[in-house]
DNA sequence: GGGGTCGCGTGACCTAGATCACTTTCAAAA
DNA sequence: TTTTGAAAGTGATCTAGGTCACGCGACCCC
């Protein structure tokens, strides 16, 4: 399945758009490829794009001052990325975003995102809809690093998600988790 | 400034309704008052609507195994809330709603949202704004949790919400901030 | 094919914050 | 006026997880 394919099959699950509104839609994208270790928004940057990843891995991560790093996210296929917050206000990135793996994305600017949900109510709806979930579930991932101990978070990530296992080392795992590596390696190795 | 001047006010910093869409969407809501102490939703029970506060307190919360409280929101005058996992996805209640002072709000039903929504573009619009805020401030929650210690998130909370100093008593406070209340104390009396 | 460096395990020690137990204060109920 | 109970302070002790230091195999890649 292309990206295009891809994108419409994902989008078809929150929104009905017609052929023509979905191919509107669509030309404000434009594919873009990186390969493993590429940046693609360091803290500091200027925000105007948004990425659906189309395959590959992306993580978007936070450096404190201590130069720890904080995983926000791993993007993979169908997920969306980027600072968000750089990108809705405006400021610079205080977010990096880079690549895992090899990866294929759509990018869409944050102008033609808000033009598009103007002109086609049904892709605002769509777009209510994915902020809804990435709401929720950061909502629910609070509350499980509020609530739970590591070694729960490292089951339940993993329950979620077992394709990172293999595709993502521990020391990153350990950085979405938000514990050292070496609590990380000790869960298991006792 | 009575309820539906304030909710009409705050809708007008993200969308642009007229009076009668204004008229018509605000026809959907309902008035309620509670008092201090008062549930609204507890665990179990099947949620339907969501909340506007227009004045008042509001606390949503989670209560783990050991039966420990973590607070997810202080909701205050303007604030949206509810259990919006079960609201959404039509499930029941995780977390408990209930009332830190008498307060007044306006309810909207999840099916009313949703119709309004389809018929009018700019209240979907301003619900996706409205989502976006929160799913902006939920994850700016989050890199604080895992990158600052404790008296860093007390500042930060009290710095962005002073009126929370006199509103709510420090083991609240500390709910929120997912420490212990002896923990809070010793900030400021070592 | 030998020098990096990356991922990962592991031992020894350290610390932020939890827990438990007791006390004080103060306001509201009775 | 007395009683009660929530809010808050505080000392003593415990623990999950952090930090530092080192070892070891597996790849790259000139």
């Amino acid at each position: 399945m292309d990206a295009k394919e891809i994108l419409k099959t994902h989008i078809a699950k929150t929104a009905l758009l017609t052929d023509e509104q979905f191919d509107y839609f669509f030309s404000h994208f434009k594919r873009q490829s990186f390969h493993k270790g590429q940046v693609i928004i360091s803290k500091g940057d200027m925000v105007d794009h948004e990425y659906f990843v189309v395959s590959g891995c992306l993580k978007s991560f936070f450096i404190n001052d201590e130069q720890k790093m904080f995983i926000l996210q791993f993007a993979m296929s169908t997920w969306w990325t980027t600072d968000f917050n750089a990108l809705y206000n405006q400021t610079k990135a205080t977010i990096n975003l880079d690549c895992i793996t090899d990866a294929e994305v759509l990018s869409l600017s944050n102008a033609d995102r808000e033009k598009v949900c103007k002109e086609l109510h049904n892709v605002e709806h769509f777009f209510r809809w994915r902020t809804n979930r990435g709401f929720l579930a950061t909502q629910k991932r609070l509350l499980s690093v509020m609530n739970n101990n590591v070694k729960e978070r490292y089951e339940e990530l993993l329950k979620q998600y077992p394709e990172l296992y293999n595709i993502v080392p521990k020391n990153l795992i350990a950085a979405y988790l938000g514990v050292s590596r070496e609590t990380l390696s000790r869960l298991y190795h006792p």
